[in-house]
DNA sequence: CAACGGTTCAACCGGTTAGTTGACAACTCC
DNA sequence: GGAGTTGTCAACTAACCGGTTGAACCGTTG
């Protein structure tokens, strides 16, 4: 075992300080020096173990799309505890809603759809519309349509500008979560 | 008249070639040269009328937030209505969801928030808090809550990445729109 | 210990980019 | 028609940035 030399540790740092700059800043606005500065590495190891900048990107992404879809599964019984554990999650990794929103913006455009969150959602899509079928949730939704519906609820203050904590006193953390949960019950009902 | 030279003109074909590449590619990802290239204008010509690249984003957006918030004035009556015609603004103009996309992410941090937007903001929310009141407009959310879960719903569309529709069958367009204005009606119940 | 392979790093490179300059062209007004 | 003003543009520059290079460094293995 080196501790000195971990081309493992080195990697995750790389891949934490990755994460930071690209959700402060996106692709284009991210910096590898900065990136190899923030990792306490040498920019010339970003090269060497992720090949350039947008596979750091796809690196990042892929990481934490995984995490978040391992640890989050979805529940068609309780939709709204669902929506509300996706929107503390939010609330809690601002950077994860804010790398979400840059893949969107920046990579997804002139790309093929990522297949890992195709699966994911068409996986998601199938239990919502096998729990229709079931009778458990309403059908006056297609079931992709609800999925969309409930994951956009989710996102709501995480999509929020500070225009609007400026123009009104914004909920606390608990309510944020509240709100969400009850409106993805409306959405049901 | 002068036509040949006309600074007016050549005012706003930059502006308008500068809100197509910057919804395209925001801020950092935006290129002064293409800007000037594609409004058949000259890069010296971009700094003369506007100053810098971050001051023509600024030009870019508040034109188009005036735009939009002049034509789509909030209808407390039909709140349903107003976020599908908001929706359907999105569909036509899928650059106006990306710019405010962008604005969010890359211009607003460490920026104070727009006054023109604030101010917007504050209008409905008062108009919204007015007709709670005078029980036209449920209770069960908080004006500004109530206000913000409209416009979030509204753009449900135009976040929906590449691969929500690799992974169903997206709806069609007066659907989409139908599904917003319900989604709202089920929200205001 | 010597050869080896993975790891780390400072310095470097070439293309790109935001922003500048200074001259020229067209229009206005006297 | 010429003086002054405004608009246009090609060429320039200084800095920046993604990516490369080559050598030093260090633990391992035989």
């Amino acid at each position: 075992m080196n501790i000195l030399r971990d081309s493992d540790a080195t990697r995750a740092r790389l891949l934490a300080a990755a994460a930071d700059e690209f959700a402060a800043h996106g692709i284009a606005g991210a910096r590898v020096d900065r990136i190899a500065i923030a990792a306490n590495a040498n920019k010339a190891q970003i090269y060497h173990y992720f090949g350039s900048k947008e596979a750091l990107f796809e690196a990042v992404f892929d990481t934490l799309v995984a995490k978040v879809v391992q640890d989050i599964p979805i529940d068609v019984h309780d939709l709204p505890g669902y929506a509300a554990t996706l929107a503390d999650g939010y609330d809690s990794h601002p950077e994860v809603a804010r790398l979400a929103t840059w893949y969107r913006l920046e990579y997804a455009t002139n790309r093929s759809p990522s297949p890992q969150i195709v699966s994911s959602l068409r996986e998601k899509v199938d239990s919502i519309a096998r729990a229709q079928t079931e009778g458990v949730l309403p059908t006056h939704y297609a079931p992709g349509t609800l999925l969309a519906l409930i994951l956009h609820v989710a996102a709501l203050w995480a999509a929020t500008g500070p225009e609007f904590s400026a123009a009104i006193r914004p909920p606390a953390r608990q309510q944020r979560r509240d709100i969400v949960a009850d409106a993805v019950r409306r959405i049901l009902t």
